[in-house]
DNA sequence: ACTATATTTCGATAATTCTAAAAATATAGT
DNA sequence: ACTATATTTTTAGAATTATCGAAATATAGT
Protein backbone atom coordinates (compact mmCIF):
# COMPACT_ATOMS: atom_id res chain seq x y z
CA UNK A 1 0.00 0.00 0.00
CA UNK A 2 1.27 3.28 -1.06
CA UNK A 3 1.80 6.43 1.47
CA UNK A 4 -1.46 7.95 -0.64
CA UNK A 5 -3.86 5.28 -0.01
CA UNK A 6 -2.84 4.47 3.60
CA UNK A 7 -3.70 8.44 4.07
CA UNK A 8 -7.17 8.41 2.92
CA UNK A 9 -7.60 5.38 5.36
CA UNK A 10 -6.12 7.37 8.11
CA UNK A 11 -7.98 10.09 7.70
CA UNK A 12 -11.71 8.77 7.35
CA UNK A 13 -10.15 7.19 10.84
CA UNK A 14 -8.90 10.28 12.32
CA UNK A 15 -12.26 11.81 12.98
CA UNK A 16 -14.56 11.47 15.76
CA UNK A 17 -17.45 10.16 14.14
CA UNK A 18 -16.14 8.47 12.11
CA UNK A 19 -13.84 6.81 14.66
CA UNK A 20 -16.85 5.99 16.69
CA UNK A 21 -18.63 4.33 13.76
CA UNK A 22 -15.93 2.05 12.84
CA UNK A 23 -15.14 1.16 16.54
CA UNK A 24 -18.68 0.33 17.20
CA UNK A 25 -18.53 -2.24 14.15
CA UNK A 26 -15.21 -3.67 15.30
CA UNK A 27 -16.86 -4.09 18.64
CA UNK A 28 -19.89 -5.82 16.62
CA UNK A 29 -18.29 -8.39 14.70
CA UNK A 30 -18.45 -9.99 11.31
CA UNK A 31 -21.90 -9.78 11.40
CA UNK A 32 -22.10 -6.14 11.12
CA UNK A 33 -24.50 -3.27 12.27
CA UNK A 34 -27.70 -1.55 10.37
CA UNK A 35 -27.24 2.15 9.62
CA UNK A 36 -29.96 2.86 12.27
CA UNK A 37 -28.58 0.90 15.22
CA UNK A 38 -25.30 3.13 14.51
CA UNK A 39 -27.50 6.15 14.64
CA UNK A 40 -29.21 4.97 18.06
CA UNK A 41 -25.79 4.32 19.32
CA UNK A 42 -23.84 7.47 18.88
CA UNK A 43 -26.88 9.68 18.21
CA UNK A 44 -26.06 11.59 15.23
CA UNK A 45 -28.31 12.56 12.48
CA UNK A 46 -28.88 10.67 9.86
CA UNK A 47 -27.41 12.86 7.17
CA UNK A 48 -24.35 13.17 9.13
CA UNK A 49 -23.93 9.96 10.05
CA UNK A 50 -24.68 8.97 6.09
CA UNK A 51 -21.96 10.70 4.99
CA UNK A 52 -19.02 9.48 7.43
CA UNK A 53 -20.17 6.26 6.31
CA UNK A 54 -20.03 6.68 3.10
CA UNK A 55 -16.39 7.91 3.61
CA UNK A 56 -15.47 4.65 5.26
CA UNK A 57 -17.29 2.62 2.56
CA UNK A 58 -14.89 4.47 -0.36
CA UNK A 59 -11.69 3.67 1.66
CA UNK A 60 -12.82 0.35 1.93
CA UNK A 61 -12.58 0.35 5.93
CA UNK A 62 -16.40 -0.82 6.00
CA UNK A 63 -18.93 -2.26 3.01
CA UNK A 64 -22.79 -2.52 2.95
CA UNK A 65 -24.94 -5.44 2.86
CA UNK A 66 -28.96 -4.41 2.40
CA UNK A 67 -31.26 -6.60 3.38
CA UNK A 68 -34.49 -5.32 2.42
CA UNK A 69 -35.30 -1.91 4.14
CA UNK A 70 -32.22 -2.39 6.04
CA UNK A 71 -28.73 -1.45 5.26
CA UNK A 72 -25.92 -3.58 7.35
CA UNK A 73 -22.45 -2.13 7.36
CA UNK A 74 -19.68 -4.73 7.89
CA UNK A 75 -16.55 -3.63 9.16
CA UNK A 76 -13.34 -4.94 6.71
CA UNK A 77 -11.10 -5.95 9.25
CA UNK A 78 -8.61 -7.14 6.50
CA UNK A 79 -8.59 -3.80 5.26
CA UNK A 80 -7.49 -2.69 8.71
CA UNK A 81 -5.08 -5.27 9.16
CA UNK A 82 -3.04 -4.03 5.98
CA UNK A 83 -3.43 -0.51 7.18
CA UNK A 84 -1.67 -1.46 10.59
CA UNK A 85 0.99 -3.54 8.78
CA UNK A 86 2.18 -0.66 6.63
CA UNK A 87 2.22 1.24 9.55
CA UNK A 88 4.76 -0.72 11.30
CA UNK A 89 6.49 -1.48 8.33
CA UNK A 90 10.09 -1.06 7.26
CA UNK A 91 10.97 0.17 10.60
CA UNK A 92 14.52 1.13 10.89
CA UNK A 93 15.40 -0.19 7.03
CA UNK A 94 17.89 2.73 7.28
CA UNK A 95 18.65 2.80 10.88
CA UNK A 96 21.57 0.58 12.68
CA UNK A 97 18.98 -0.52 15.67
CA UNK A 98 17.32 -3.21 15.37
CA UNK A 99 13.82 -3.20 16.05
CA UNK B 1 -6.61 5.31 24.75
CA UNK B 2 -10.11 7.27 24.15
CA UNK B 3 -11.77 7.47 20.95
CA UNK B 4 -11.00 11.27 20.59
CA UNK B 5 -7.51 11.27 21.46
CA UNK B 6 -7.07 8.23 19.23
CA UNK B 7 -9.04 10.17 16.24
CA UNK B 8 -6.39 13.06 16.48
CA UNK B 9 -3.28 11.01 16.06
CA UNK B 10 -4.98 9.34 12.95
CA UNK B 11 -5.86 12.62 11.62
CA UNK B 12 -2.48 13.52 12.01
CA UNK B 13 -1.43 10.34 10.02
CA UNK B 14 -4.14 10.80 7.46
CA UNK B 15 -2.32 13.13 5.48
CA UNK B 16 0.13 12.60 2.74
CA UNK B 17 2.93 14.76 3.85
CA UNK B 18 2.48 14.14 7.73
CA UNK B 19 2.61 10.64 6.77
CA UNK B 20 5.27 10.83 4.48
CA UNK B 21 7.57 12.47 7.39
CA UNK B 22 6.59 10.20 9.93
CA UNK B 23 7.39 7.19 7.19
CA UNK B 24 10.61 8.19 6.51
CA UNK B 25 11.20 8.62 10.21
CA UNK B 26 10.16 5.02 11.04
CA UNK B 27 12.43 4.00 8.70
CA UNK B 28 15.70 6.12 9.81
CA UNK B 29 14.80 4.53 13.13
CA UNK B 30 15.73 5.91 16.83
CA UNK B 31 18.40 8.33 16.07
CA UNK B 32 15.85 10.34 13.96
CA UNK B 33 16.47 12.66 11.01
CA UNK B 34 17.23 16.69 11.11
CA UNK B 35 14.55 18.81 10.05
CA UNK B 36 16.43 19.72 7.28
CA UNK B 37 17.47 16.13 6.43
CA UNK B 38 13.82 15.88 6.05
CA UNK B 39 13.23 18.60 3.69
CA UNK B 40 15.61 17.39 1.33
CA UNK B 41 14.18 14.25 1.22
CA UNK B 42 10.10 14.78 0.79
CA UNK B 43 11.42 18.56 -1.01
CA UNK B 44 8.65 20.57 0.40
CA UNK B 45 8.75 24.29 1.46
CA UNK B 46 10.12 25.03 5.27
CA UNK B 47 7.14 26.83 6.72
CA UNK B 48 4.91 23.83 5.49
CA UNK B 49 6.98 21.48 6.68
CA UNK B 50 7.49 22.75 9.95
CA UNK B 51 3.83 23.22 10.13
CA UNK B 52 2.73 19.27 9.54
CA UNK B 53 6.01 18.45 12.20
CA UNK B 54 4.78 20.50 14.70
CA UNK B 55 1.16 19.10 14.33
CA UNK B 56 2.85 15.79 14.80
CA UNK B 57 4.89 16.52 17.71
CA UNK B 58 1.48 17.93 19.52
CA UNK B 59 0.32 14.13 19.52
CA UNK B 60 3.20 12.40 20.36
CA UNK B 61 4.15 10.58 17.15
CA UNK B 62 7.01 12.72 17.50
CA UNK B 63 9.73 14.02 19.84
CA UNK B 64 12.41 16.71 18.89
CA UNK B 65 15.82 17.12 20.50
CA UNK B 66 17.85 19.91 19.62
CA UNK B 67 21.49 19.81 19.06
CA UNK B 68 22.79 23.40 18.71
CA UNK B 69 21.36 24.31 15.46
CA UNK B 70 20.39 21.10 14.13
CA UNK B 71 16.63 19.89 15.45
CA UNK B 72 16.47 15.95 15.40
CA UNK B 73 12.69 14.26 14.99
CA UNK B 74 12.70 11.34 16.56
CA UNK B 75 9.80 8.94 16.22
CA UNK B 76 7.94 7.46 19.36
CA UNK B 77 7.18 4.05 18.53
CA UNK B 78 5.57 3.32 21.39
CA UNK B 79 3.01 5.94 20.79
CA UNK B 80 2.20 3.98 17.52
CA UNK B 81 2.08 0.98 19.02
CA UNK B 82 0.00 2.12 21.69
CA UNK B 83 -2.51 3.72 18.66
CA UNK B 84 -2.36 0.29 16.92
CA UNK B 85 -2.99 -1.54 19.45
CA UNK B 86 -6.08 0.58 20.02
CA UNK B 87 -7.09 0.06 16.84
CA UNK B 88 -7.01 -3.42 17.01
CA UNK B 89 -8.75 -3.95 20.31
CA UNK B 90 -12.21 -4.69 21.62
CA UNK B 91 -12.40 -6.66 18.51
CA UNK B 92 -15.95 -8.68 18.63
CA UNK B 93 -17.00 -7.98 22.31
CA UNK B 94 -20.13 -7.62 20.84
CA UNK B 95 -20.33 -10.66 18.88
CA UNK B 96 -20.69 -14.25 18.84
CA UNK B 97 -18.08 -14.97 16.35
CA UNK B 98 -14.46 -15.39 17.69
CA UNK B 99 -11.76 -13.61 16.26
C1' DA C 1 29.16 43.10 15.93
C1' DC C 2 28.57 40.36 11.64
C1' DT C 3 27.48 36.45 8.86
C1' DA C 4 25.76 32.03 7.89
C1' DT C 5 22.81 28.18 8.80
C1' DA C 6 18.64 25.96 10.73
C1' DT C 7 14.12 26.36 11.78
C1' DT C 8 9.81 28.70 13.24
C1' DT C 9 6.17 32.17 13.33
C1' DC C 10 3.15 35.30 11.00
C1' DG C 11 -0.24 36.33 7.86
C1' DA C 12 -3.21 35.92 4.15
C1' DT C 13 -5.49 33.20 0.56
C1' DA C 14 -7.21 28.97 -1.15
C1' DA C 15 -9.15 24.60 -0.50
C1' DT C 16 -11.46 21.12 1.94
C1' DT C 17 -14.45 19.26 5.23
C1' DC C 18 -18.32 19.38 8.61
C1' DT C 19 -22.99 19.74 9.89
C1' DA C 20 -27.70 19.10 9.40
C1' DA C 21 -32.27 20.49 7.50
C1' DA C 22 -35.06 19.46 3.65
C1' DA C 23 -36.13 16.83 -0.19
C1' DA C 24 -35.56 12.60 -2.56
C1' DT C 25 -35.20 7.61 -3.07
C1' DA C 26 -35.85 2.68 -1.96
C1' DT C 27 -38.36 -1.10 -0.09
C1' DA C 28 -42.30 -3.33 1.84
C1' DG C 29 -46.85 -3.75 3.86
C1' DT C 30 -52.11 -2.49 3.44
C1' DA D 1 -52.29 3.95 -4.99
C1' DC D 2 -51.07 5.00 -0.14
C1' DT D 3 -48.38 4.85 4.04
C1' DA D 4 -44.52 3.86 6.85
C1' DT D 5 -39.74 2.97 7.55
C1' DA D 6 -34.80 3.23 6.28
C1' DT D 7 -31.41 5.67 4.24
C1' DT D 8 -29.26 8.94 0.87
C1' DT D 9 -28.67 13.15 -1.80
C1' DT D 10 -28.74 17.93 -2.19
C1' DT D 11 -27.48 22.19 -0.63
C1' DA D 12 -25.46 25.83 1.73
C1' DG D 13 -23.27 28.17 5.52
C1' DA D 14 -19.72 27.50 9.14
C1' DA D 15 -15.44 25.82 10.54
C1' DT D 16 -11.05 23.97 9.92
C1' DT D 17 -6.92 23.04 7.51
C1' DA D 18 -3.32 23.65 3.85
C1' DT D 19 0.09 26.28 1.54
C1' DC D 20 4.01 29.10 1.42
C1' DG D 21 6.45 33.72 1.08
C1' DA D 22 8.39 36.88 4.14
C1' DA D 23 9.98 38.12 8.45
C1' DA D 24 11.62 36.57 12.82
C1' DT D 25 14.29 33.72 16.02
C1' DA D 26 18.07 30.66 17.58
C1' DT D 27 22.69 29.03 17.53
C1' DA D 28 27.47 29.13 16.30
C1' DG D 29 31.60 30.57 13.93
C1' DT D 30 34.73 34.75 12.50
Amino acid sequence: MENEIAAKKLAELGHITRLSIFRYLVQVGDQGAPVGQIQEELDVPGSTLSHHISRLVSVGLIKQVRESRILYCIPQFDVLDELVEFLKSECCTEAKCKR
